[in-house]
Formats: structure tokens, sequence, C-alpha cells
RNA sequence: GAGCCGUUAGCUCAGUCGGUAGAGCACCGGCCUUUUAAGCCGGGUGUCGCAGGUUCGAGCCCUGCACGGCUCACCA
């Protein structure tokens, strides 16, 4: 046999397609596109028109059945050589291909063993497939490929359209949930020259012609808390974020983020908001519970419960561990050790302190719950509580120990900002490179023309959707994550010989 | 960044003790009017990730590299 490789194949029917037949197998548009699973619900007898790729050919002499998807459903149809002509009916015999992309219109009709089929009177190309699709029974499954081929992961898993597509779904509706309540929608630089709002290393890039160094945004907080200044009573912005830092099953360097900021509100109001507009997505979207994700099983329902950090170590450790016996460096330090961890980071108490929230707190939170009132070291731009300013109005909202958001009453006084910006800087030159290089000092002049109370919360999209999705990994989720980019050769496309 | 694992046909995978490359799907040729992972007959299409080394002989053993996965570190 000559034809050694499937690819060539396919390029020697598309010739001869197109100089012995004349036809050009890519086609042109269509007045009406019907989604499969719409035409599913048709009556037999109905005459249809359907586009989809050919996934399927099963070939029977004078009768040939085949199934075609798109995005939606599937359908099987049949081509009977005395009704298409013997013309129309081997073409597609010999020349349409598991792959290809066609039209047809035909009758539905029920076959013996009940399946829905469409009888095709007519067929034609909408496209030509060259490269022979993955195997039908087990698809694609190899991480790499699924990630890096993106569209054959789409043609060939069902349930990864699915998933793109309730992603698509989730963000409509986080928007659709904050115009509802009045919130405007902005949209704030991707690239700043000073870069804050988060701690992060971020990455830099230039502007030629005004030759600057500029950072792509580690997130898009000071400048939403300008606007807020400047008399926007409710604003938010959903778009990519940077961070250049490692790559695993939760992290992608670029990001997407909700951020949203109301006038005259704190961190409660906002604890409200996040609650309602989960309940929202899971209900509206209709997220069958409970949602299995990171191995657990999770229930949302409100309300959901709020644990001040203080008392969050008592409570999952069914008291093993409390407030008073970490509230001092020496004594966070002993319970740290006794617990077998390894200090990292820089030995002070709220390194400690978080070191044993991570380890033996966050892990063990299944449902979603608000942990409120952190401590004021980790919270740079958070406003300090009333009655006890070593802790800010802050929370985080933990699901299956993830983090899912981040939010605090907004820091209003320019003095105490000024003060924190500046332990940052000061981190920084202390080999913290993760903390602000440099302070934002025009945010410190917009703080001084007075920012109004502000409540602030940042949702992590792609985990959201994870979770509302139960994908265990970010990749699956995020339809082109960060890969290293892989060569590809001549032979793969086909250059190798004397073409 | 570290450790472990993986990389064989377009895809999903097998490959024993180191003895010269396999299956299914897909594809090619043929038969077939109710199949649906159609079936039957015939055909194997390969830089065994890359580069070295050991050996009479390497998919298999050794070294380095590349890409990926998991775990850890990092990520308030």
């Amino acid at each position: 046999m000559r034809d050694v490789k499937e690819r060539d194949v396919r390029y020697e029917k598309l010739e001869r397609l197109e100089k012995d037949r004349d036809i050009d197998v890519f086609g042109h548009r269509l007045d009406k596109v019907v989604p499969i699973a719409e035409i599913r619900k048709l009556e037999d007898g109905t005459e249809v028109e359907a586009v989809g790729r050919l996934h399927a050919k099963r070939a029977h002499g004078k009768l040939t059945f085949g199934d075609i998807r798109d995005w939606s459903g599937r359908i099987q149809i049949a081509l009977e050589k005395p009704v298409l002509g013997s013309e129309a009916y081997n073409l597609f015999r010999k020349y349409a291909d598991i792959g290809d992309t066609i039209w047809v219109k035909g009758e539905l009709f029920h076959t013996q063993r009940g399946e829905l089929t469409i009888a095709v009177k007519e067929w034609k190309w909408m496209t030509k497939s060259l490269r022979p699709l993955p195997e039908k029974w087990h698809g694609l499954r190899d991480v790499e490929l699924r990630s890096r081929h993106r569209y054959l992961d789409l043609i060939m898993n069902p349930d990864s359209m699915k998933t793109f597509m309730l992603r698509s779904q989730i963000i409509t509706a986080i928007r659709k949930f904050l115009y509802d309540r009045g919130f405007i929608e902005v949209e704030t630089p991707v690239l700043q020259p000073i870069y804050g709002g988060a701690s992060a290393r971020p990455f830099i890039t230039h502007h030629n012609a005004l030759d600057i160094d500029l950072y792509l945004r580690i997130a898009p907080e000071l400048y939403l808390k300008r606007l807020i200044v400047g008399g926007f009573p409710k604003v938010f912005e959903m778009g990519k974020n940077f961070r250049n830092e490692g790559i695993d099953s939760m992290h992608n360097p670029e990001f997407s983020m909700m951020e949203l900021y109301q006038a005259y509100a704190d961190y409660t109001d906002i604890m409200n908001l996040v609650e309602d507009l989960f309940v929202y997505l899971v209900e509206t979207l209709e997220i069958p519970q409970p949602i299995k994700w990171l191995g657990k099983e999770v229930y949302v329902k409100k309300p959901f419960p709020r644990i001040p950090y203080k008392e969050a170590f008592a409570h999952f450790t069914d008291g093993k561990i409390t407030w008073d016996m970490i509230d001092t460096e020496e004594k966070a330090k002993k319970v740290f050790e006794d617990l077998g961890l390894e200090m990292k980071k820089p030995p002070v108490w709220i390194n400690y302190v978080q070191e044993i929230f991570d380890s033996i707190v966050q892990p063990k939170i299944v449902n979603p719950t608000f942990i409120i009132d952190y401590p004021l070291e980790i919270s740079p731009l958070a406003k300090k509580k009333k009655d006890d300013p070593n802790f800010v109005e802050r929370f985080e909202l933990f699901v299956a120990g993830v983090e899912l958001a981040n939010a605090f009453s907004e820091l209003q006084d320019p003095r105490d900002q000024l003060e924190r910006f500046k332990k940052q800087v000061e981190a920084r030159r202390q080999g913290d490179d993760e903390a602000m290089a440099e302070i934002d000092e025009d945010y410190i002049i917009a703080l001084e023309y007075g920012l109004p109370p502000t409540g602030g919360l940042g949702v992590g999209i792609d985990r959201l959707v994870m979770f509302l999705t139960g994908k265990d990994s970010i990749r699956d989720v995020i339809l082109f994550p960060l890969l290293r980019p892989k060569k590809i050769s001549d032979a793969d496309l086909g250059e190798s010989e004397e073409e």
C-alpha cells in the first residue's frame, strides 16, 4: 500500500475532489443553523437541515449511517443510495471522512432500533478535515494534548465542551447578578506603572514610545477604589490578573478575577452579597448538590458560617489549639513545632500563626465558610476593627479547603495607608520580592481627597468555575492554560518530503 | 526549585530475561439496506521523546537533556 499516512490520503482526496469533480469542500454561509439538541425535539416526518462534525460512519452497501455532532449534541444520519443517487451517495461513501463538517437536509424518522435519525436527501461539505480525529471510544485523554490542542479536546470530549459552556454561563450570571444590584462595570489599566493591590511578583514589559517599564497588573484594586473616590457608587471589573509565579493545579500565571467595591458598605454587607451570589449561581445554573470537589461533598446553603480568625483554631481542632496558645511569638512557635511543621519564612509571630492556619484550619473547611477578622499584619489595605486595632474587618471565603473570595472594609485613612505601604516597601528591601516595590503616591493622594466607607471584594473566577464544575485542576477550566511552548517539527506539518 | 512517575502508530494502550515492533480504534482494498464501539475478508502505516554511552545486539540497562503529570516548596 502506497499511502502511509492518513493525512496524505486526505490531501489526495481533497485534490481529487477539487480537480476531478470541481467540488469546493470549504463551504459557505448558511441561512439558518439549528442546534442538534433543538432538532432532536422535533417530530418524525419533519424536514430538517442540520450541520455537524462527522464522528462515525457505518456503511452497509447501499445504506450508510453516520453520527454528526455539534456543541449541543449528536444525531444519527442515514443515507440511502436509491434516495441520493449513486453520485451523491458514493461521494459520501468514499470522500466524507470522520472529522469532516457536513450539512444535511432530510426527514426525521426512527429506525427499527428506535434511534432518531435524519433520512438524508441532500448533503454537502462545510469543511474538510485533513487530519484524523483521536480514537472514538476513549477520546482524547492525554492531559497535555487536551490543553495544547484544546480544539481537539472540545471536539472529542463533550464533558469538556460542557464545562467551558458552563464557565461562560457562570460569568454571564455573575454580571447579571451585579447589574441587578446596581453595579457598574468598568475597565481599569492592565498595564500599570506601579503595581499593587496584592502581593505577588509581576510581569514586566516595556512601552517604547514613552520608554518606560510597565507592569501587568497583579490586581485592579487600587484603580477601582480611585473610582469610588471619584463618586461611582458601586463598581466591578472582571478581567485578567497576571502573577509571575509557579504553575500548579490551583494557579495559572494569568487568571480571571472579579473585584467589586461598594460605597457606604462594609465587609458584612459584602459577606451577605457573596452568600447571595453563590446561592444565585447554584440555583440559576441548576447545579446539582452536593457538588463533588477535591474529594469532598459540598453543599451551598445559606447561611454560611462566619467564624472569627481567632476562634477558627479552636473551632476546627476541637479545642486542641486555642488562640491563647498562639497569641505570642514564643507560644505560637511551640505549637508550630509540636505540629512538626517547618518554618521557611521569616520566623515571626504572624508567620507561625498563618502556617498553623494553613495546615490545620484551612484543610478542614468543607462547606462555604467565612473566616472573618484577620490579623492586621497580613492585610495592608483593610480597615482596622474599631474595638481591636490589631485585627481588620476582613473575611475570606473557603470551600473545600480552597480560598474562593477575599474581602474587607477598605482602609480610608491616608496616614495609616502610607505607613502600611512603607512597611511593604521595607519588607521588599529586606528581601520579600512579593512585597510592593514602590509606594503608589497617587493612591495616597486619592485617599486624602476622601474615600467613603467602602466594602470591597475579590473572587477568583477560575477557582469558582472549578468548584461549580467539580474540576480538580485549573487547567480544566482555562481554555488555553500556559504551557511551555513545544516545537512543531516539519514532519508534523508534512513537509519532510519533497513537498 | 526538589523528589517520584510518564513519553512506543493519528488516538487509547501492551511490549516478558536485552534478541531486532504489537493490539484495538482510525486508515486503505473488497462484501454488505436498519447499524450505532456495526459486522466479515485482506493490508501495519513507527525518528519506541531527543542526544550520547554500555553491549555482538537496546523500546528495555546507564548518563544528560526536553516536555508533561503528581507531591512538596512557593503562592498574605
